[in-house]
DNA sequence: CCGCATCCCACGTGATACTG
DNA sequence: CAGTATCACGTGGGATGCGG
């Protein structure tokens, strides 16, 4: 991730999954593709269940992988805006790709599957 | 994932992304869907790192999730067809729209960076 | 307000050997 | 040929507390 690394794949796809496969990368990248630039604290509480710990791990690694922009003021207290670059942009496509074919799986594999529930926070 | 199973997603993509996120799972799909039905043996060859155990794990939580069909011919020896489902089918789009994002991000990002190296196998 | 350090556990993945 | 069964391990992710 960070100096001299090598990732591998089989695929290109599975680079595209591996930037966007974290656990809230992709809800991350919604909401700033959604409604523009957010500071930490907005974020955090968008995201009621995730830690601060998290929060900060996944928007770093976003920034590195330069699909979000990082700009931190020189204030007290302090201030970080995130916003997406235009890599990150690219990719709202897909997840709204994904978003809605998630939405006609639920609606049919979900009603047939008794004992499967998709619950949806 | 088998009985009485409740899944908690923040999003309907992340639905899609559990789904699709194994390991092998989108260059399973990818093959299926590109060049149709195929027998075990020859996912197998065509995913040469991958173990038996995976190959199985994986085609299993497929099937279990309707993404592939698993036809089974009661001869010896044994034969068993795998091919996507129309659910698996719908996918494919998706997979494509990432395989074309990944190849655009490698032309760019992947240039500039020269202390990470994306190595396609 | 924003982030880092530490400890810890669960789970996905892998290596290997065996079977109808 | 197409699987199981066992054992083991790395790391992604969670909880908590400190720091500028």
């Amino acid at each position: 991730m960070t100096k001299e690394s090598v990732r591998e794949f089989n695929c290109e796809k599975e680079l595209t999954l591996a930037l966007i496969g974290g656990k809230w990368k992709m809800i991350i990248l919604w909401h700033l593709g959604k409604e523009g630039t957010k500071r930490f604290g907005e974020l955090k509480r968008m995201l009621p269940k995730i830690t601060q710990k998290m929060l900060t791990k996944q928007l770093r690694e976003l920034e590195e992988d330069e699909l979000i922009h990082r700009e931190v003021y020189r204030v007290v207290p302090p201030k970080v805006e995130y916003s997406l670059t235009e890599h990150g942009e690219s990719l709202i496509p897909i997840l709204e790709s994904m978003y809605q074919w998630g939405r006609a799986y639920i609606d049919t594999v979900g009603k047939e599957k008794e004992d499967v529930h998709y619950s949806i926070l």
